[in-house]
DNA sequence: GCCAGGATCGTCT
DNA sequence: GACGATCCTGGCG
């Protein structure tokens, strides 16, 4: 698999956030792929960028390809990939990884074995690959991050949108891109109706 | 299995 | 001084 080049992050913000579900995304010593992001743009009343450049958020404002890494209710670091050519703020936040290496590592950070419990939402996947406020403004094609593209069976793996979750504001916007089927996607808020990342052509063409 | 509630702190008003 | 792009635990059925 090839490294990714920082052209790919020039782009909208929700191409970028699709072309990333497959690709492998590394961090030191630990792996996974990406089966799970959201698109955030500046439009976007859910984005910290909406209000405007402020010192939290002038990461997202600058060069793609950049990680924007913050602290979501005083515990939770949260990774995203800065989108979009410089001055116009966009990221993508990762929220859901297929471990694949340096497991055990995981499961030492996270303090749980269970596989699926280690990278399957925003902020356990941040604990697990050892990501925190440190990271914030770190170019993602450089140490001790490494992402490489979709491996060859991602191909033609169906990707499916849904509806983000876990925010409060224009949360209906189906700006969430999931791989489909994938175990590993986080859990999403039990809102009382249907969620997750299923949809019928998902359920008629269950792959992996 | 489902749901309610608490933890905890940086950022903005 | 209030809120939040979350996660975990404990209580109940």
């Amino acid at each position: 698999m090839n490294p990714l080049e920082r052209s790919l992050f020039e782009r909208s913000v929700h191409e970028v956030a699709r072309d990333l579900i497959g690709c492998e995304l590394g961090v030191g010593e630990t792996a996974g792929v990406i089966v799970e992001t959201e698109a955030y743009d500046a439009t976007d009343p859910a984005c910290h960028a909406y209000i405007g450049k402020t010192a939290r958020n002038e990461v997202l404002f600058g060069p793609p390809g950049r990680a924007y890494v913050y602290l979501s209710y005083g515990i939770h670091s949260l990774l995203n990939a800065v989108a979009e050519p410089e001055g116009s703020a966009a990221a993508v936040l990762v929220r859901a990884l297929e471990p694949t290496e340096g497991i055990e590592l995981m499961r030492a950070r996270r303090r749980r074995e269970p596989i699926e419990d280690l990278c399957s939402g925003p902020g356990k996947l941040s604990e697990a690959l050892g990501v925190g406020l440190q990271l914030n403004g770190a170019d993602l094609l450089a140490p001790p991050f490494e992402i490489s593209g979709r491996a060859p069976g991602w191909n033609g793996r169906e990707i499916v949108t849904a509806p983000r979750i876990g925010i409060t504001k224009a949360a209906e916007l189906p700006w969430r891109y999931c791989a489909s089927g994938s175990r590993y996607v986080s859990r999403p808020r039990p809102a009382g109706r249907q969620s997750g990342c299923s949809s019928p052509s998902a359920a008629e063409h269950p792959r992996i």
